[in-house]
DNA sequence: GTTGAGCGTT
């Protein structure tokens, strides 16, 4: 189950991501994306949790959840490695 | 050193 996580604030950690959703089951991989030409956060990242049931319960949990006053945007994430759709060249 | 809607790397 891939979950996208965005809203987040500029200082949060793939850790920190782990943690949070670890609270509510097992997480496989935390992802913090962040911009590879600055290397700055891009404020959002993605979740793997290989339990679905446990996947939902967390976006359900966390979808809204207020972190450091902003709140989460948690959602079921779509396929990444997608060149065709997305890096479109001309 | 900044910013704020978004769907990422292999």
């Amino acid at each position: 189950m891939n979950i996208y996580v965005g809203n987040l604030p500029w200082g949060v950690s793939e850790e920190a991501l782990k943690n949070l959703f670890s609270e509510y089951g097992t997480v496989d991989t935390a992802r913090v994306i962040t911009d590879r030409n600055s290397g700055r956060s891009k404020g959002f990242g993605f979740v793997e949790m290989s339990n679905n049931a446990e996947a939902q319960k967390a976006i359900e949990a966390l979808n809204g959840k207020e972190m450091d006053g902003r709140a989460l945007r948690v959602n079921e994430a779509r396929p990444a490695a997608d060149n065709d759709s997305r890096r479109r060249r001309y």
